[in-house]
DNA sequence: GCCAACGTTGGC
DNA sequence: GCCAACGTTGGC
């Protein structure tokens, strides 16, 4: 099997990369998804062991904060079925349950974030998906090649 | 806070 | 099954 890599975005002022190295276990479930094709990365191809770059959007500026890594592969998002939850869809079911969510292990802060226009100005990410305009998918799918370089730039290492 | 880009919904 | 209306994302 060969390990896949992946982005993720999380606003900072709900939950950062921060929260995440201080939470249990340094582990978080990945609720909240109601996207359909950011569902299918998570359903069916995320696995245990694959690395995700954590990005921050919605934040001065964008930016890259840290690895983290798949834990548990996908289960149920159990907001679905919670009517209190903003994440609530009344047309899910126990049964056949419609969002799915994996859990995140943070792994590295990056020692330098990189910030979206640094991603930008970068030649050899000119094909990244979150460079790319109007690119909304919060979970998206990054090359080892992608990956490796943003860990270099970053002077990151795990 | 604005708004462009995009996804989803629902009437027909 | 088309597409207008609406809602959301997320950079700026």
């Amino acid at each position: 099997m060969v390990r896949k890599f992946w982005l993720m975005k999380s606003e900072p002022d709900v939950f950062s990369f921060q929260d995440l190295q201080k939470a249990k276990k340094q582990t978080t479930c990945w609720d909240g998804v109601r996207n359909y094709q950011a569902r299918n990365f998570m359903r069916d191809e995320m696995k245990k062991g694959d690395l995700v770059l954590y990005y921050h959007s919605n934040t001065k500026p964008p930016h890259i904060a840290g690895v983290a890594e798949v834990v548990k592969e996908s289960y149920p998002d159990h907001t679905q079925f919670d009517a209190t939850s903003k994440y609530f869809d009344p047309k899910s079911t126990l049964e056949k349950p419609r969002w799915f969510m994996v859990d995140i292990k943070a792994v590295a802060e990056m020692k330098e974030t990189l910030s979206l226009d640094t991603l930008k100005n970068e030649a050899s990410l000119a094909e990244m998906k979150v460079v790319q305009r109007g690119q909304r998918l919060s979970v998206q799918p990054v090359t080892a090649a992608e990956f490796k370089r943003v860990l270099k730039i970053g002077r990151t290492t795990l």
